[in-house]
DNA sequence: GCCAACGTTGGC
DNA sequence: GCCAACGTTGGC
């Protein structure tokens, strides 16, 4: 993916992130406002929030390994990439032994608190609207925790979601 | 709890 | 570089 620059401002763009919510749910994101998007361990999902995500980015906000699985609300990208500190501490559970603070194998970002969505719209439904139907998220095996999203998919989903 | 679909690891 | 074994994700 390419920043789309418009007379010299970035566009924004847009991003979905799984997150189970029985570790880190919607609601706790607006108890604490900003919060950490750390343990990811997959290098695409790595590479997604170090080299393409901007301060301003949309996030939807995703449960997975729910009853039922769906998008909850919306965040956005509130700081630069920086490492994932919870790499380094061996008490954490995603734990790296080959990251060190010299050398950070896996970044992350903050994110922002934006809205919590009137009603969950769960993945049953977004596989039953014809306009998400070549979603990234939707396609056989997609075990992505971090993804791009078009925006037009982005605006559908937030329509569900709000009424 | 099951298991398909991945991603990672490590022997060769 | 190949690929079998293993671990993880995440829907069901």
């Amino acid at each position: 993916m390419v920043y789309i620059k418009s007379k010299g401002a970035i566009v924004l763009k847009y991003w979905l992130m799984k997150s189970e919510p029985m570790c880190f749910s919607i609601d706790d994101l607006k108890k604490m406002k900003k919060s950490p998007w750390d343990g990811v361990r997959n290098y695409q999902a790595r590479n997604f929030m170090r080299d393409e995500m901007s301060v301003g980015d949309r996030i939807l906000f995703y449960h997975s390994n729910a009853k039922p699985p769906g998008v909850a609300g919306i965040a956005k990208v509130c700081s630069k990439p920086y490492p994932d500190f919870t790499a380094f501490d061996s008490k954490e559970q995603h734990y790296d032994p080959k990251s060190s603070k010299d050398d950070p194998t896996w970044m992350m970002v903050d994110v922002c608190f934006v809205e919590k969505f009137d009603r969950l719209v769960s993945l049953q439904e977004l596989r039953k609207e014809t306009k998400l139907a070549d979603m990234l998220l939707l396609k056989k095996g997609c075990r992505l925790s971090v993804m791009p999203i078009e925006k037009k998919h982005f605006n559908v989903i937030e329509t569900m979601g709000s009424s």
